[in-house]
DNA sequence: TGTACATATGAGCAAGTCTTCAGATGAAGG
DNA sequence: CCTTCATCTGAAGACTTGCTCATATGTACA
């Protein structure tokens, strides 16, 4: 579980930190949480959900995108329980089940809104 | 800006929906912040800078990574101005410099650990 | 000035991701 | 039973990512 990969300057910060670093279990499912959100599809598509129930159709409606791209989105998004469907008729209504995702959600639009003439930054350059 | 790609079940709330979507821009950003906390060992690195600066070698111990990924892993967070270097010297001590990441990761860190044994999904399946 | 060292960078490759297309599933209605 | 419709699924292709290796930059110090 070891492996000092080159030569330490301050070793013991660099134990300690070792220390509290989460599990590499704990940090995989927050990067793959992470990821889920990475996306702009679908991350309209849990904004959408923000505010309440909708189906794959709408979905695809509100986002622009095709629904079988919001088929495969959604499949993904509930293999890790962050939306759930409700099924009625030959139609599934989906929500968003995850109040930690819906959390992360708030906290990152919020700052966005706050952040617009803040972001110079157009990518890429040294 | 439009285009209605299928039909639409409830139109008076895709209507809503759709006024209240952030602009475009804004969800990129978005993705993108999250896209840049997507991957494991960037992540870890990010971990490693919450409690303060530390320099490459330094974190490249901390997250098990050779000095070379992390400089990669340290150029891209540099850009999105999520780190800022400090040099001194011939090293560089990085520092987190993004409050609204803090905030992320403190979120997300808290919920990892109260979820440790909520997370029975291996991925995949269905 | 020349060597040693810490970090930065570029090219290239191996994996992973997202979208589209075609077809499958299963409910509703005649 | 047969058709229609909403959604789901699998496979394939274009694109993106993150790593490693080799090399560049630039500081320190003899």
């Amino acid at each position: 579980m070891d492996g000092c990969t080159a030569r330490v300057v301050d070793a013991d910060r660099v134990a300690t930190v070792r220390e509290r670093m989460p599990p590499a279990d704990d940090l995989t499912d927050t990067a793959d949480v992470f990821g889920l959100l990475s996306d702009p599809n679908r991350l309209r598509l849990l904004v959408a959900l923000l505010e309440g129930e909708l189906c794959v159709c709408d979905l695809a409606a509100v986002t622009g995108q095709s629904e079988s791209a919001v088929s495969h989105a959604l499949r993904l998004l509930r293999a890790h329980r962050i939306v759930a469907a409700r099924r009625s008729g030959r139609m599934a209504f989906y929500r968003l089940e995850d109040p930690h995702v819906r959390m992360l959600l708030d906290l990152a639009l919020a700052h966005t809104e706050h952040t617009e003439a803040l972001h110079p930054e157009r990518e890429g350059s040294t």
